[in-house]
DNA sequence: TGCTAACTTAGACTTAGTTCTAAGTTCAGA
DNA sequence: TCTGAACTTAGAACTAAGTCTAAGTTAGCA
């Protein structure tokens, strides 16, 4: 996608999700779409001072949960303790480097139907798969 | 297991590990033993609280670190908050509850064969899948 | 049984993540 | 362009989780 095409995606994302478009929300979503990473606030606070010298972290956080709440955007954590956010919203599974801690989305595929003896008279909603080892990039230096 | 069957267990574990058998030691690995809830912290300090008046928080950690590093215990996050602790080092899966926020063990199962295009130049060490619903109790009071 | 390293204690301290506040600024509808 | 509700700001306040400390206690070996 071009800078242009994503600065309109983006665009026509904050206005049809109906929330108020200001530098800050754009450069934040706009952050997300092109860099799946899945930031932290600090990561995403400190890539915004770039910008906007002087953000506030409550921007950063009041904006997130605009998204959010829009749907625009999903947070979720990890084992650490900072919510990370994500602006890929079709569900996948996600992939943990041991060795560098990047965050990878990978493609959604199926479980097998879990069998009764496992799922005994629980319903299952949603599941996710979360697969650790190390990414490509780390796996070449190794 | 009967109580002097767990309770010998228990010994058997700590002083194989080669860890020192403290009463405190010995009520956290066995509650975490026969009652596979995934405690916090917190739980564990209230539940040894009951029988050791004023047992400290300071104490629980410790325990559990000792517990963690002889491999008797493995320690997990799950969405961010604090950290549980599992008596079942064996692989397996997690259920938690959306209504009740129970966390229930999934017998382990395997997944499918990752593809090429998913895994790319990743090498993948371990996986786990996380379900998520509504556990038999909510599912049948509902 | 005596000894000592290892453990436990209470509660103060640290840290990281997040929320709050009050004053100033800006988006967007009229 | 005017106006008010919505947003942004800086930094203080809050919170939950976990660590540290120094004094007292105890497991377990000799």
């Amino acid at each position: 996608m071009s800078k242009l095409e994503t600065s309109r995606t983006v665009e026509a994302a904050l206005k049809h999700a109906g929330v108020r478009r200001t530098p800050q929300r754009f450069f934040v979503l706009e952050r997300l779409m092109t860099k799946p990473d899945h930031a932290t606030v600090e990561e995403l606070w400190m890539a915004l001072n770039k910008r906007h010298a002087r953000a506030s972290r409550a921007t950063v956080y009041n904006t997130l949960h605009a998204l959010v709440e829009a749907g625009l955007v999903r947070e979720f954590t990890l084992d650490g303790k900072a919510a990370r956010f994500d602006a890929n919203v079709h569900r996948h599974h996600h992939f943990v480097c041991d060795t560098c801690g990047a965050i990878e989305d990978v493609e959604w595929f199926e479980v097998p139907k879990l069998q009764g003896s496992e799922t005994g008279n629980r319903s299952i909603r949603s599941y996710e798969v979360i697969l650790r080892g190390e990414c490509s990039k780390c796996n070449l230096n190794s």
